[in-house]
DNA sequence: CGCGAGTTTGACGATTCTCAATTTGTGTGG
DNA sequence: CCACACAAATTGAGAATCGTCAAACTCGCG
């Protein structure tokens, strides 16, 4: 192998053509030319800190991030000083995004783990797809799919027991690692009790309980931040309302 | 006044140039030989009956709307049959975004009062933001706008107090209704007490005991579906954690 | 004027929040 | 490599909120 092939291939793999997030994030669907004028935008994988923040609230639109590994959650600042957290980004999913109704940031992007990241100038964006139609229609798709995930949260939340919106919490966070390509049914938990909850809506203590009572029925096994789901259709189950009597098989009423 | 100038004020006032909820919809901020183009794809003031749908869960993507008058809810159907109620929608506001991540709509668009909208076939507003930078700026933004209405929603729910989400959502109410041009402080709800109930995550009782609540405590008037807000500071503490205690100024300690 | 949907009100019980103590886990420095 | 310290998570008990069931009432519409 010629030192010329190592480094073509050294330039490859940094690019978005040999990107593992590829299908998810914004080259999917196009072409080898135009992904070229894309990849000529992005500042690729910038290593984060745990803790760190891609932004802060008030803070101009400059940029959206895109997780190439890692996992962040987007935090809001209520009035009373509470932190609410609004939604979590795992790899290949868009950060930021929230800035784009008012040109400032409503919420924080903070990293729940060590991470790397794609900034992606927003005015180039913006600019170069008005001029790729693909990469327009690719990015209104990806900006939808955020509004899905806030509208699956929405789903979360307006159901009323605690052990439902848990359950639908780990089953959603399931589908979304099998999305990118890891376990759906063993994984490590970036975030902590304490942000679960404020997802959730719910205090911590209850999410803990909730935990604990899912793993005393079998459906999950726990440990710290290690998760295993044991019996998925069971967790989907509960997810829609149906009473948790430690393994009978009753079934919820049509 | 001759009868061609008739008639030219009659086709300007039909078109987007005269529209009264213009600087809110798409053609905020857009030059005047741009509004034509857009205006030429628009299919303006389509009349809406009370209880009409624009779109059923799992229709394609073929046009968004926006409500030039008259009131609109989207709502999802959970697997257990229950309806949720996603948001309302008030004039100027865009509606069936949420068909752009998956390209099927996942809610339905009910109409909750008569109402007229504009209808913008999608293949046809995307294409010709393409060719117009200004219109693709604002559509991001208006979807935006959107995403930003979704997270207050989000706010809403997350904050656990009942009375907390009822104040909150009175409050936002009449911002919403003040954008427009309406009274913020007396207005009348286009939405029944079990809409609201769906749209908070409560029961419809508890949002009924909460208006009433209020009213006592001198904050609102309500008589049916007609709002008062006589006491908006009131509110608004009210809404962020501060126990109502009849009047008495009782401060919430920082 | 009467019917019915929508709304209000009441009583009770279940869920979950709060406060508090204990245990486990993680990371750091000797 | 182990011990220690601090943060995170679990567990328990009591109290308040809110959901459920049920009945009365009111407003709008035919």
């Amino acid at each position: 192998m010629s030192d010329s092939s190592v480094l073509d291939l050294i330039k490859l793999r940094r690019g978005c053509t040999y990107c593992s997030v590829r299908q998810l994030c914004l080259p999917g669907g196009i072409g080898a030319e135009e992904l070229q004028r894309l990849d000529d935008i992005v500042q690729r994988r910038k290593p984060i800190a745990r803790g760190d923040r891609l932004f802060r609230i008030g803070d101009p639109l400059n940029a959206v991030y895109v997780a190439r590994d890692g996992a962040f959650k987007s935090v809001s600042i209520s009035e009373d000083g509470e932190e609410q957290v609004l939604g979590f980004h795992l790899a290949g999913e868009l950060i930021g995004l929230d800035a784009l109704g008012s040109g400032q940031h409503r919420c924080e992007g903070v990293a729940l783990t060590a991470a790397t990241v794609c900034e992606i100038p927003y005015d180039e964006l913006s600019r170069v797809a008005g001029q790729i139609p693909s990469l327009q229609q690719q990015l209104f798709r990806v900006i939808g799919q955020s509004v899905d995930r806030d509208q699956d949260h929405l789903g979360i939340l307006v159901r009323r027991q605690a052990n439902e919106r848990i359950a639908l919490f780990l089953h959603s966070l399931g589908e979304r690692y099998r999305n990118v390509g890891q376990s759906d049914s063993q994984f490590q938990l970036p975030m902590s009790r304490e942000d679960i909850a404020r997802f959730l809506g719910l205090a911590l203590e209850t999410v803990s309980r909730g935990f604990t009572r899912l793993q005393d029925d079998g459906v999950i096994a726990v440990t710290g931040r290690r998760v295993e789901i044991v019996n998925a259709a069971e967790l989907l189950r509960l997810a829609h309302g149906a009473e948790s009597s430690a393994g009978d098989g009753k079934q919820k009423r049509a």
